[in-house]
DNA sequence: TATTGTTATACTCTATAACTATA
DNA sequence: TATAGTTATAGAGTATAACAATA
């Protein structure tokens, strides 16, 4: 473990938080994904029904940009979405190499049937850090996130 | 997605703290991954050899709990690991329900081999942030990955 | 009875590369 | 030529439950 780890000191700090990180994000994963499991569901086609419920139809590029979730995944989440029926996919006619994805009726039922406990289960689990806490992990993984997607 | 997200503010700043820490640990977790691609290991398996190497030899049951991953998966980790000769079981006299894993010397000379590019890879991609930050955001995310465990 | 680990089941995820259709 | 998406390939991860051996 990096903990161990007795090498200097700007390399254990940078470990340490790394494996920190991990820790954290694959426990708070652990949690939020049993709700999602009691409704069949993973956590990238949960991801996909919640990104096309608050931001509208998206391209499967757009949605896999999102998620970060490459094209070959897209198309295999996508399916398996349809196949339940809770996306349709659309071509677009502007540009007919692409897909329109978008929520049926009963995928947008079930995205507001589930958000609420899927929610409430993430402030359960953040509220051990106060508010401005929170906000600063955000502003610390904001930067992680972004600059490394450029780098 | 959570950040358009327009409910109580509570809300709005978990979930966003939550999406945030998601995407680095993911962002982070694909840089990392290459490297360990190209040597054909997975995350968990380089976790496990990880421990191995730092922390000394570990039953299966133990490494499972570091690296929170199930007992049936950990068997699958291992046994992909013993396949390749980098990691052996040993019974353990005392507790014969037990095997105690442990680095084979070619095990030890891989992970010597890959864990200087690793550790400045993290470095690297921590760096954006600064030592103070860094211990912050470990700090941070130690609270989350442990109260999540108890609660 | 409880625990460690294995096995079987059944999906899903992952990346990559070759392919089709369209731009 | 470049892009959006599909298909094929090939593995690894995940959880669960039933099972064996041992405690």
């Amino acid at each position: 473990m990096p903990t161990h780890y007795t090498g200097d000191e700007s390399t254990r700090r940078a470990l340490d938080a790394y494996i920190k990180l991990s820790r954290a994000r694959k426990v708070l994963g652990h949690r939020t994904g049993q709700l999602l499991a009691d409704f069949g569901l993973t956590e990238s086609q949960f991801g996909t029904l919640e990104a096309l419920y608050f931001l509208g139809p998206m391209s499967q590029k757009d949605i896999g940009e999102k998620l970060l979730v490459s094209g070959g995944n897209m198309t295999m989440v996508i399916n398996n979405l349809e196949k339940r029926g809770l996306v349709t996919r659309q071509r677009v006619q502007e540009d007919r190499r692409q897909f329109m994805v978008s929520l049926t009726d009963r995928g947008r039922r079930l995205v507001a049937e589930i958000f609420p406990a899927h929610a409430q289960n993430i402030v359960d689990l953040m509220g051990i850090l106060s508010a401005e806490e929170q906000d600063h992990l955000g502003r610390l993984c904001k930067a992680l996130g972004r600059q490394t997607r450029e780098a």
